[in-house]
DNA sequence: GGTGATCTATTGTCCGACAACGGGTCAACG
DNA sequence: CGTTGACCCGTTGTCGGACAATAGATCACC
């Protein structure tokens, strides 16, 4: 069968049909098993999203392990958010997202070294796509936060740091206003990666006024439902931001830098 | 008031400029500050990606707590792909990617229950954008590749499951043809969630023919460097598999189901 | 009703111990 | 010479028990 193990390089996909040879037969150690346990009785719906797990000394009697290797197994879904606790009390279910997934990707993207012309290619997948099918879903909800993020937007033309805030918020609105949570998923690291770049730009070039003219149109094309008119602004404010990048002197096919300001965000 | 935690649905770029009011201190646990420093130090570029790090018992002392929480702390990484290990030797840094973050992208999808629907209309914002990218980038071993699986496609047309990972195959190969680290990990959840879902419409309608026609015309508008038609062609394909969808009476705005064949995939 | 004292359950951290396993060396064996 | 086995050592996986710190509940007190 396929499925051998032992590599990492190449594609997941190619089916390496293996020969008579054999798996490395693995014998998972105790706390991943547990792990691995646990998650799936979450996957599985046994444990309802914000139930409460038993206690560790509980699960390690459960599994007949310590309560040392049960931790260790809850560290490793901790990590994926699956699992997660407020302070130092009882473990909780959660369902996990923008927080720990992402972060994950980020991680990922920076240890391979993404380059800024990377995120700017697939914003330019993306972005066009979520103005185009805001149109759809916009909401009275959504089209007040839009708003609101427009006369932020405007009222910050000196302060460098709340118009880059600004300028992010708008296009996760966008991109929430489309419901569509894979788009969201897909989106965060550009959030977390390559807008938070975007910010020597905005030091520099004082682009506030062009920003803002772009998000009106934009949004004001969603909201009459136009979504090729929406699309093509959204596709030309991002032509606008690769000709800031270049024009602030950023190395655009250089590795995008690790924002990594916050250090230990798990507060919730 | 900002930052109470059990919130998971607001968006995390708002601003939530707290008033005079105090944040909850806090003081995370010993493991978690271990975690964020060795994973500082490998972000930071200390350790490059493949060394060895120091033995537990090393740590521990160079850390000041014990090894078990040093253990933790390396469970956490360990799960984020950040370090592995190789059976049961030493702890060694590595690049996540593949596995790792698209893994816990698509729990986190799962859980979130997104739809085909939402699926679908990522691809067709990703699959355009990754033909018209790969013309500037195709070279001759993409090129082999590529006509090497459009003929493994002409000869699985009695085979579906072959069909099937030849189809994933496809589009995984373009994309990887970009040398966009970005987008593959933008992809992996389409490889892992939407395409292999797409399994029943194979059986059931047998598009082999229809679906090499469709790569074949995407192939050749790549090789000669023709970004508009090769968009144009991923489109109509996109458009293609939606339709299949619907005729194969697969519920197009349900949650997308999860396949968790393999468990406990960490060999590596 | 709010405040404080008390108690218990649970987590965070420590310590020490041992078996299992990987990897090396080296001699014996064919 | 290559393979096998015996041996040793470093490291990880797991164990058991211990204790301080904290969260939550209970109850008396003003």
């Amino acid at each position: 069968m396929p499925r051998n193990p032992l590599l990492e390089l190449p594609s997941p996909h190619m089916t390496s049909r293996a020969p008579a040879q054999f798996a490395t037969l693995k014998r998972p150690p105790a706390y991943l098993q547990v792990s691995e346990r646990i998650r799936a009785a979450i996957l599985g719906g046994q444990i309802p999203a914000g139930e409460l797990l038993p206690t560790e000394t509980e699960l390690a009697t459960q599994f007949g392990v310590t309560r040392s290797t049960v931790r260790e197994a809850i560290r490793l879904l901790e990590q994926g958010g699956l699992l997660g606790r407020a302070g130092r009390k009882r473990l909780a279910v959660r369902l996990p997202s923008l927080e720990s997934a992402s972060r994950s990707i980020s991680v990922a993207m920076q240890m391979h070294r993404v380059t800024f012309k990377d995120l700017w290619e697939i914003s330019m997948g993306l972005e066009p796509l979520a103005a185009r099918l805001a149109c759809a879903t916009l909401d009275a909800q959504y089209t007040a936060l839009l708003a609101a993020n427009l006369e932020r937007t405007r009222a910050a033309f000196d302060d460098d740091l709340e118009m880059l805030e600004a300028e992010i918020e708008f296009h996760d609105l966008v991109a929430r206003a489309t419901r569509n949570h894979a788009l969201l998923l897909a989106r965060e690291p550009l959030n977390l990666l390559f807008y938070p770049a975007y910010r020597p730009v905005i030091e520099r070039l004082k682009p506030g006024k062009r920003i803002l003219e772009s998000h009106q149109k934009i949004f004001e094309a969603i909201r009459r439902n136009d979504p090729d008119t929406a699309a093509e602004w959204a596709e030309k404010h991002m032509r606008d931001f690769r000709r800031g990048i270049l024009m602030a002197k950023l190395d655009f096919d250089g590795p995008v830098a690790a924002t990594y300001s916050e250090g230990t965000s798990r507060t919730a």
